[in-house]
DNA sequence: GATGTGTAGCTAGATGAT
DNA sequence: ATCATCTAGCTACACATC
């Protein structure tokens, strides 16, 4: 239509040209300012009804089009283009406005109405004639004025509907991030704000669509803000105060919680809010964090007027365990709130659960912060403190008839006031033994809950005399809570005629006759004395109910113990009754407080660390998650306590076999728990000089790479926090890294090669690190500049340094066939530092790089980034320096570390350049080597580390990693080669999940001295 | 054991206490954004490196290089808002170009369309110095990693409560 | 895909308006 | 006094460029 109205430029005089020119004049000075738009608007509209009347409504439209369309190409950040976007939205608005109002006036409705939607139709789909286009920024503003229509506008038409849906569906896929985000805008207007049915409409199915998954932060961020907040969509949208970017979650806390003011509490539920409040204070951004602080201290409790208590019930102050941080908030940042706590002396006699939590964080906010004289002014004595501690206690277990809400609150209060018990002060020795008094009751006559129990027995400590004094207590009430049980069940027994609860003792009967050969067992074995309770006592056995309070206590007890038990009479008895018994019972769950138990004590003691390890190591090996959990649990703690002297001697447990259920355990990906337990567990060791064994270590390393365990998010987050730490703690540690580091970048480079070609794989290929993010790392752990505390041995000693590593890879440069492999180690030499002054191992260095260089088919990258690595090198080290070297240099070929038993083991002194040199050359002419080093090149070699390895097969391909002065060494002792292959395959079949092959799979570790010795004992 | 070597010990644990506490602050401070490990660790070191250039330079040049920051921000302000348009003379032919389409997609690669993280952050396990030093049975007590070094043989490793 | 530049979205302190 | 508005400066992310 338009192209039939044609600009005669000369005859200014026509309608034609007067309108062009009006329309042109304001667009030019609508582009420069905002001021003055609405009288620009007011003009426009003034043109447009003038041509409409005179019949030239289609030439306004025409030029009103065209001048638009010249501000389509201008790009996002010119301030041109948005002003003109702005003045059409303003324009749009007021005609909108103005048909509204005639609307409800009545009065030539019709005409305007028709005109505006004629104007309206033609402009969006003369614009839309840029939503193609090849111009990403004539898309974005083609998008963007859509959206600043659909913002001012009450309605249109279905047609129109349907083209802008059917146009933007596509945008929403558009390559530019900001042209979705204008998408999101365009639909966010299309969405039914109250739809209470089943369904979601479809603008709204596509804002949640983009929300979780459009990579670019900015598109989920207008999502987020923008989509319907409905009962369907708002954990949708509270999702992500988990996105991973960190404007995202902040946006979350200042504007969509903040702006649903007071609704929160009843829109969300506690369990949502609670997790919400905890990810935000506990965010790894500060702003994140602060943004939530300011939510809940400063919006949420003035929208309670300052009244902490009505907050901690919205939030639920008694399933919610994010109120102790809520309150930290509150009192770190509202010490005018803070200020006004007052309690009255009579809050105490009527506590309520939001109440004594608030008198407890209170309080430790109080002596946290030594406020003595506000401690005074509101605490009570001591005694007094006994005496309410004492009616509540009362009030819980003196009446039968309380709900199970009361029991829950009650329980909560008595908890809160325990905690206040814990740190209060008792130099009135009054108070003190009053309190004394009631702890003691309470633990020996009430059942109560563990949480109680665990505050209760640290009150307990607080207030004995000494530790003995302590475990005497406790030891004591242990005693009569069991003795109670039995009395009572010989009592029911005498009364024959009850027989109500027949079945449940039927059901206590197999567990009591296990529970008794097993004490059997153990009296036998172990020649204890047997409990001084009466022999008679014993044909009874404790009700499992009283038991597992017997070993809850007991436990929580040990927790808060050191004294050595030699010093400790009454542990050795609690042992021989309670611990030792429980271990054996066949019921788990005593089971497994049982070997806590032992275990803790183990901690105290260790002949019975020692006694108890090959206990512990089968639980690891027998038992189910939980009790492998628990049990490497301990096995760790005892050998971060007592060091390794609780293994390998007379009558004690064979490291070799505990290694081996390491290895085990770590490699299982069917328990992540406890393969996340067993890698912090390892790496607490490690730094604790504990075990100090480089193969085990090469095995948390390839563990933290492996794609196998990359869901794994425990265990991965574990090692990526301990691995750094390692080897920035001591320079000792970062040497033990050098040593793995080359074999492990080798064993990962292979493997990721063989998943990028093998896609039938179930491991997806991008849940592995590429070689060169992995070597990054490496060369980042292994940067002496980077440890503390660094000494003199530093410099004495220039074996293991990062020079080392750079050596070690390069030495086996040519083991990394892929091309890209290689271009990842090359483009990343420059990387390494140059504080090692070892002018020989440098010589080598550059050798190899310029013999890569001249020989090796690399790209201009890799290089160009050799050069510029022999260039600093010449500069750093080399300039001006003779041939002298100026280390001892016992060389440590990285294979030759290899091709050892022991790590620790030094290399021989015999290694010459020349070797290396030759190797190189050798690979220069790509062929194949032949002989053992490769039977049947590479494939056989990746082939087996992505088979199960099978028992009798024993890797040939992997000794190729040994290039020729390992094949030396190899020939000449075959015996060496053996434990290397060994070695071998156990590294290899961690780096993947092993396939279910039933219980031979042991054998894979190929050690003479395997685990059976843990697998027996359990199965007769 | 003599209770001239529990002084010793104390002293020393006293002194090995306050090492400990500056470097594990150190490490939970130089860790903290790498939590996720793999991947995410470039950017901290990308950081690092920019702080460790600009930390030698400070006092005169700071006014030197704020000045020519303004002019140049000044400058480069004025450069924009000279962008005008002119709406009585433009070229009649750009339509042509601006609604031109491309033969080359315009969209997103469908394989990037859905993502099955939803670009949401892992659980968070909070490893720090504190939580690998705690026993795992007996979380009040601290182990003593980052300068009480003896021979691996003679450890004893466990120091203090609480 | 590494690099330097630009930008969005705060954050804090100053200034002015009510 | 309390509340808006403005300004400079900051950082993580996005963009552009090679």
């Amino acid at each position: 239509m338009s192209e039939n109205v044609s600009i005669d430029s000369d005859n200014s005089d026509s309608t034609n040209s007067k309108i062009f020119r009006a329309i042109a004049d304001v667009f030019q000075n609508a582009q420069s300012t905002y001021a003055g738009h609405r009288r620009h608007i007011a003009v426009l509209k003034r043109i447009q009804s003038k041509a409409t009347e005179t019949g030239y409504e289609e030439v306004f439209n025409y030029w009103f089009n065209k001048m638009v369309t010249l501000i389509l190409p201008l790009k996002r950040t010119e301030i041109v283009g948005d002003r003109i976007v702005r003045l059409v939205a303003g324009l749009v608005a007021s005609l909108d406005h103005e048909v509204e109002s005639l609307k409800e006036k009545q009065e030539d409705f019709d005409g305007k109405e028709k005109i505006f939607s004629r104007f309206v139709n033609q402009f969006i789909r003369h614009i839309l004639r840029g939503v193609e286009s090849r111009e990403k920024n004539v898309r974005y503003r083609v998008a963007q004025l859509l959206a600043v229509i659909m913002d001012n506008i009450g309605e249109i038409d279905e047609d129109l509907y349907k083209l802008i849906m059917w146009s933007f569906e596509k945008r929403l896929f558009d390559k530019e991030a900001p042209v979705r985000v204008q998408a999101i805008f365009c639909l966010t207007k299309f969405q039914d704000e109250d739809n209470t049915s089943e369904t979601i409409d479809e603008a709204s199915t596509k804002l949640i669509h983009a929300i979780q998954n459009d990579p670019s932060a900015e598109v989920r961020r207008a999502a987020m803000l923008n989509l319907v907040s409905l009962d369907k969509t708002r954990n949708i949208i509270m999702e992500r105060a988990r996105d991973v970017n960190t404007v995202n979650r902040r946006i979350v806390y200042t504007r969509v919680l903040k702006n649903m003011g007071a609704s929160v509490f009843q829109e969300l539920d506690g369990d949502l809010i609670g997790k919400l409040i905890t990810w935000g204070l506990e965010d790894r951004e500060e702003s994140v964090r602060n943004a939530c602080v300011r939510l809940v201290a400063f919006e949420w409790l003035n929208l309670m007027d300052g009244d902490i208590i009505r907050l901690l019930s919205k939030l639920n102050v008694t399933s919610n365990n994010v109120c102790e941080k809520v309150l930290d908030a509150i009192f770190n940042y509202r010490e005018d709130t803070v200020a006004k706590i007052k309690l009255p002396v009579n809050v105490w006699d009527s506590l309520t659960a939001e109440i004594s939590f608030l008198i407890k964080a209170f309080h430790t906010h109080c002596t946290q912060n030594k406020l003595e004289d506000i401690l005074d002014g509101n605490f009570p004595e001591a005694s007094r403190l006994s005496e309410i501690l004492q009616k509540y206690l009362d009030l819980r277990f003196s009446n039968n008839n309380l709900s199970n809400t009361d029991v829950s609150c009650l329980e909560f209060i008595i908890e809160q006031l325990l905690s206040v018990a814990f740190k209060y002060d008792y130099s009135d020795e009054v108070g003190r033994r009053a309190m004394l008094m009631i702890i003691r009751n309470a633990l020996a006559n009430y059942s109560l809950t563990a949480p109680i129990v665990r505050i209760a027995l640290q009150v307990l400590k607080v207030l004995s005399i000494n530790e003995r004094d302590f475990i005497a207590m406790t030891v004591e009430i242990i005693t009569d809570i069991r003795d109670e049980d039995i009395e009572k069940q010989e009592a029911e027994e005498a009364n024959q005629d009850s027989r109500f609860k027949q079945d449940e003792d039927e059901d206590d009967e197999a567990a009591v006759q296990s529970f008794h050969s097993a004490v059997d067992d153990l009296v036998n074995n172990k020649n204890t004395t047997a409990p001084s309770a009466a022999p008679a006592v014993q044909e009874k056995e404790v009700s499992p109910h009283t038991l597992l309070g017997c070993l809850t206590m007991s436990q929580f007890m040990l927790e808060l113990i050191n004294l050595p038990i030699d010093e400790n009479v009454m542990i050795s008895s609690l042992i021989d009754t309670l611990i030792t018994p429980a271990v054996r019972n066949t019921q788990s769950e005593v089971r497994e407080l049982g070997v806590r138990n032992l275990g803790l004590c183990s901690l105290l003691d260790v002949n019975i660390a020692t006694e108890s390890l090959y206990l512990f190591g089968m639980c690891v090996s027998k038992g189910d998650a939980s009790l492998k959990t628990i049990a490497l649990k301990v096995i760790a703690d005892i050998f971060s306590v007592h060091g390794t002297k609780v293994v390998d001697g007379e009558g004690k447990v064979d490291s070799i076999s505990l290694h081996k259920i390491f290895y085990k355990t770590l490699k299982n990906c069917e328990l992540p728990e406890c393969q996340a337990t067993v890698a912090e567990g390892l790496c607490k060791l490690f730094l604790g000089d504990v075990f100090v064994d480089d193969d085990l270590f090469e095995t948390l390393v390839l563990s933290y790479f492996s794609p196998a365990n990359s869901q794994n998010e425990a265990l991965v987050q574990a090692f990526a926090f301990c691995l750094p730490v390692y080897c920035f703690s001591h320079i000792r540690h970062q040497k033990r890294m050098v040593r793995v580091a080359g074999d492990v970048l080798l064993r990962l480079s292979v493997l990721w090669d063989e998943l990028q070609t093998n896609d039938d794989s179930s491991i997806s290929p991008d849940s592995m690190l590429k070689p060169n993010v992995i070597f990054q790392e490496l060369i980042e752990w292994t940067d002496s500049g980077k440890v503390v505390n660094q000494t003199e041995e530093h410099f004495e000693d220039e074996e293991d340094t990062q020079l080392h590593f750079l050596l070690g890879v390069l030495r086996i440069y040519y083991k990394f066939e892929r091309k890209e492999v290689k271009k990842m180690i090359l483009t990343n030499i420059n990387r390494f530092s140059f504080q090692d002054r070892s002018i020989r191992k440098w010589k080598e260095v550059r050798d190899i790089l310029e013999d890569i260089s001249e020989n090796d088919d690399i790209d201009s990258a890799s290089r160009s980034s050799i050069a510029k690595f022999l260039r600093s090198l010449e500069e750093d080290i080399l300039s001006g320096d003779a041939d002298v070297d100026t280390t001892k240099d016992g060389t440590s070929d990285m294979g030759e570390r290899l091709s050892a038993s022991s790590s620790e083991e030094r290399m021989s002194e015999d290694e010459k350049p020349e070797v290396t040199l030759a190797v190189s050359n050798e690979e220069n002419s790509n062929v194949p080597i032949a002989g053992i080093d490769k039977p049947s090149g590479s494939s056989d070699a990746l082939s087996s580390v992505l088979l199960p390895p099978e028992p009798d097969r024993m890797l040939p391909g992997d000794v190729s990693r040994l290039r020729s002065k390992k094949r030396k060494r190899a020939d000449i002792s075959g015996s060496e080669s053996n434990s290397d292959q060994e070695k071998s395959s156990r590294l290899v079949s961690f780096v993947l999940p092993e396939p279910q092959r039933g219980p031979s799979s042991d054998s894979s570790f190929g050690n003479p001295v395997d685990d059976s010795s843990f697998e027996d004992e359990n199965d007769n | 054991l003599s209770t001239a070597t529990n002084k010793e010990n104390l002293i020393e644990d006293a002194v090995t206490s306050v090492m400990d506490r500056d470097v594990m602050a150190y490490f939970d401070e130089t860790l903290k954004k790498s939590w996720r490990g793999r991947e995410h660790w470039k950017i901290r070191n990308f950081k690092n490196r920019l702080g460790a250039n600009t930390g030698d330079e400070a006092g005169k040049k700071d006014t030197d290089t704020t000045e020519q920051e303004k002019e140049a921000v000044k400058a480069k302000k004025a450069a924009k808002n000279k962008l005008t348009i002119d709406f009585f003379n433009f070229d009649h032919t750009v339509e042509e170009r601006i609604f031109e389409k491309k033969k080359a997609s315009i969209e997103m690669s469908q394989k990037s369309r859905t993502t099955p993280g939803h670009y949401l952050l892992p659980n968070d396990y909070h490893f720090s110095t504190q939580k690998i030093t705690r026993l795992f049975l007996k979380p009040s007590q601290q182990m003593s990693f980052f300068s009480h070094r003896k021979p691996p043989s003679s450890h004893q490793s466990v120091s203090g409560t609480l």
